[in-house]
DNA sequence: CAAATATACATAAGATTCTTATACATAACT
DNA sequence: AGTTATGTATAAGAATCTTATGTATATTTG
């Protein structure tokens, strides 16, 4: 993804969030979005996203539909029931991770004194 | 470290921060301090933590101090120089990560319009 | 007082996630 | 004609973590 460690094991959630927002989007597109939306900062590999994909689609997390755009193939995917259901959760823990993140590296001063 | 994914690869620079704040730390103190400022949220195991903390040292990041208290030994780890000068960049790339995934979640709306 | 829990460190096997490299194919640009 | 962009895919290896286990002392609890 980057340099940065730290964006281990978000992929999923950012690809899910991505796909509650937009509906339906195919593999480069998503690299693309992420791209842009971070400023050039995130670059999502393909060894990273496209095993990813392939693994929420056999998990029932998302589901497949292709289509011929200008004689070229894509895979569009989108969010299954359940799948909506788990990004739910998904965007639940990453606010959790994010708050206890920042408490961990600004702790709030102690309110008893 | 928990069941949620997305607390690979911070590890690091938890650890890190803490020292950076608290001067020396063993590990198990470590263990406790992320679980008490996360209000129980983040534990951090042992098998997660002492290949980590001995990678750091191998590393130059960290230095050791052993002690025996209560007759139990503790071994103690501060930064190195060059671990705090890596614990500056740490926390600069924690803080991208945070805004990038806040910006991929909760995307601003468009202020072109 | 015996058993369980807390304190304290350590490692090994396996799972998961990602990087890096490679592969194939078409379209557009230079 | 060659490079870049678009589009998907996989395989080998690295890195990080989980789970399980091991050792040892101190404290609490039934």
């Amino acid at each position: 993804m980057k340099n940065s460690q730290l964006y281990k094991g978000s992929l999923n959630t950012i690809i899910m969030k991505l796909l509650e927002e937009n509906g339906k989007m195919y593999g480069y597109e998503i690299t693309q979005k992420v791209k842009a939306i971070t400023q050039g900062e995130l670059n999502i590999t393909e060894g990273a996203l496209y095993p990813a994909l392939h693994k929420m689609e056999a998990e029932g997390i998302l589901d497949v539909e292709m289509e011929k755009v200008d004689n070229r193939m894509r895979k569009y995917y989108k969010l299954t029931e359940a799948g909506t259901k788990e990004t739910i959760n998904r965007l639940s823990e990453l606010e959790d991770f994010i708050r206890n993140m920042q408490s961990l590296v600004s702790p709030k001063p102690n309110l008893e004194f």
